[in-house]
DNA sequence: GATAACTTGCACACACGTGTGCAAGTTCGT
DNA sequence: ACGAACTTGCACACGTGTGTGCAAGTTATC
């Protein structure tokens, strides 16, 4: 006997909540392609009708916003366990990680532009921005990058050029290596460090190497099969 | 007695001419901050009712198409006419001398992502992105820019880094001043110098500095007051 | 001041996206 | 197999933007 208070109700059908998951997925990769589409076309792309849409999300505003946090998330948490001393190496760290999450950043990226949800993407996404920002000011502090404009600043021009790649990543479609590489050379050249300063120093650091090893704290030795 | 076939035709009102300049410009300004305003904020902000713009131009798509290539008539017209010996110098000029044409690069930048007129923009802009590509490239053979990417990735990085340089203004209300070094540091960094490096060259080469000298030939020794 | 050029304001028609209601399915869980 | 959960397909109302036609106004130019 349920503990619900009237009438006997029946525990909630498995596929709708399949159908809800298949509804974000569709919807995130149908609007990294086309950033305004329909709902239409994402219930096409989900298989589902739009009508559907709405037994799972009050509107097209909910749908996004279920997206945006999803995905805001996911990156927070890569931003949260991204260290290292050697602040030019946690920059790039930070950069390779995130370029992991390649999917989320995109339409992260792509929404944050986007009218309607730009203060929901930016505050989803403070963390993040936030972390850079510690590390750009440490980094400023310790001589480890440029000093040669206000933090605040640099940390922005970080994020864009970090988010430039992925761009690039699309029209030259790079491999999985190729991006890794190339967002901590772009992010690197932002923070004021030499090509073959910033070579080196990718070359050197085990951390930045391609398959990257794992960030949680545990998982340090059982990681390689 | 006009040359024309038939009837006596009178010469176009001069105030017609001047109402399409004000609605191009009404639609740069317009378009910048809001880049999906509709034809009735545009015209409104031109001092004309939506239902006199068709009188100047067949659409919606007209308008912008016109804003579009005189923008990048004016970008083509700055690329062409920049270069200099040294090749991080030469890129450093080249996004300084466009960064002088804010307006119109910003407009283009906001175009050339939406939807509607990316190829448009694209086509138009083909010059600018051919003089940095061939820039680059020198750069690239004569070791005066980074060499650990492909010249047409490390172009459209660039292209990018000066982009957000743009956006950067936006958000922190940068002066003329500020914006102008500001580019050629994020331009030379992309480019792969060090920032003690681009800053020595900035210092250094009197191409660079702020209030720039005008790149007419012929105008080389009557351009200080 | 006559006249053509230009603008205005209204009326439409049309397209497209969102959100809702409802009757008729289909499908999962028991 | 029964019933509820879920989906579908249709209808509709609503909002917003575009493009057009037309009569009546205003303004520059001859």
């Amino acid at each position: 006997m349920p503990t619900i208070t009237e009438e006997v109700r029946r525990a909630p059908r498995r596929d709708a909540a399949a159908n809800r998951e298949a509804l974000l997925a569709a919807a995130s990769a149908t609007l990294n392609e086309h950033p305004d589409a329909g709902l239409e076309a994402i219930a096409a792309a989900a298989g589902l009708s739009r009508r559907a849409v709405y037994g799972h999300f009050a509107g097209r505003d909910e749908l996004i916003a279920a997206l945006i946090d999803s995905g805001a998330v996911r990156l927070n948490d890569i931003a949260a366990n991204v260290d290292h001393p050697d602040t030019p190496t946690a920059i790039a760290l930070l950069g390779a990680r995130l370029w992991h999450a390649v999917e989320h950043v995109q339409l992260l990226a792509a929404m944050a532009v986007r009218e309607p949800h730009v203060d929901l993407v930016a505050g989803a996404l403070a963390p993040v921005r936030e972390r850079l920002a510690a590390l750009v000011e440490r980094g400023i502090a310790d001589h480890g990058i440029r000093s040669d404009m206000p933090a605040e600043t640099l940390a922005r021009l970080i994020e864009r050029a970090a988010i430039a790649v992925l761009h690039e990543a699309s029209v030259a479609r790079l491999t999985d290596a190729e991006g890794h590489r190339l967002v901590m050379l772009s992010v690197l050249g932002t923070a004021g460090l030499g090509w073959q300063e910033a070579g080196a120093l990718i070359a050197t650091a085990p951390e930045l190497a391609f398959p990257p090893a794992p960030a949680d704290p545990a998982a340090s030795e059982g990681a390689r099969a």
